[in-house]
DNA sequence: ACCTGAACACCGTTCAAGT
DNA sequence: ACCTGAACACCGTTCAAGT
């Protein structure tokens, strides 16, 4: 017989909580909001539905975690380029969001219900604030600024969304009209900063 | 016996569409929105669940009367007052609308779900467009900003029930940089029409 | 036309048990 | 610690039947 060495009870890390926010991501994608169910992503994970309670504390919480893994999916070089007009790269953030949110229909009722609060969610934010910050406005001026950006964002793909309608152009130029009240706000107010 | 004129079968009319909604909006009230359910309108209406659909043909055509409902409570006098300048009835309409959605948490998530193409959204609609035309922005302009509204609106107030925060001073301070951007769209502004 | 009881096919979640 | 089968208390919706 082999060494009796102390044999941890059962596997021990065939699940992940990954696997369950992979299959989660996979059943929106591919089936709509409405059909993101503990027991379709326990099916898709191939466990039983009670077992993704000891990763996550209740339903709410694995649909939080989806949330964050929905916005890891964007990432934007050109919005960290500060030798950009900071209005491009305001543009750039807007719509890459945007799309992201438009190819996952419900996505945007996922984050507008859940506290944007995680990783990802964070690191955007904070790259709207360097963007906001090279474009003059002072640091609470910027972070209600960013506040006002996602509000726009969520709001608009949000009637977008239940309208059944794809308004690229009325998007844009809300996103514009709220850009130019921030004009005002910026009080050293500075296109390229690499060149000052 | 009495004599035997035709008798309808069944009471004609002892519920109605509005005894629903009023059951629906009262659980919305005192639950909460994730108690609007089928089974708990019924109840509170006295019925039997399945009763409801001879009246709507699913759950989502009860929330979408209940949205429409929702928005027939606000009524804005001063929003008509065409003497008083444009911004200060924008504020109005904006603020009405917000304590209404906040008091019934919730009710946010019912809008951003549903169409806004009800008797009362249209009137709330028409009224912010006759604003926005005496502020002297022209018709496909003044469209475009009614849209913008309805999206800061529903975007703030959704942002603010799921962080579980009042921010009155952020709400204000994002419609006035609104509003600030709609300012240069204004062809023919006029502060008192009455007046000309 | 309007309402009912009963049933169907689902949910999220919990509990006791097994490794 | 991690997973399972079974159950509980719900859902929305449909169907056949009654008036």
């Amino acid at each position: 017989m082999t060494e009796a060495r102390p044999v941890r009870p059962g596997p021990r890390r065939t699940l992940s909580e990954q696997v369950i926010l992979d299959a989660a991501l996979a059943l929106l994608a591919e089936l709509g909001a409405d059909r993101v169910t503990i027991r379709g992503i326990a099916a898709r994970a191939g466990i039983a539905p009670n077992a993704v309670y000891t990763y996550f504390p209740d339903k709410a919480a694995v649909l939080h975690g989806l949330a964050e893994q929905l916005l890891g999916r964007v990432h934007d070089k050109q919005a960290a380029d500060s030798a950009l007009p900071w209005r491009d790269r305001v543009h750039t953030v807007a719509r890459d969001l945007r799309n992201e949110l438009l190819a996952h229909p419900g996505s945007v009722h996922l984050l507008l219900g859940n506290s944007l609060d995680g990783q990802n969610a964070r690191a955007i934010g904070a790259a709207m604030l360097v963007i906001l910050a090279d474009a003059g406005l002072a640091p609470d001026a910027a972070a209600r600024a960013a506040h006002l950006f996602n509000v726009y964002l969520l709001g608009s793909v949000a009637l977008e969304t239940t309208d059944q309608v794809r308004a690229t152009d009325q998007f844009l130029w809300g996103l514009d009209r709220l850009l130019d009240g921030l004009v005002p706000c910026a009080v050293t107010p500075r296109d390229h900063p690499g060149s000052g």
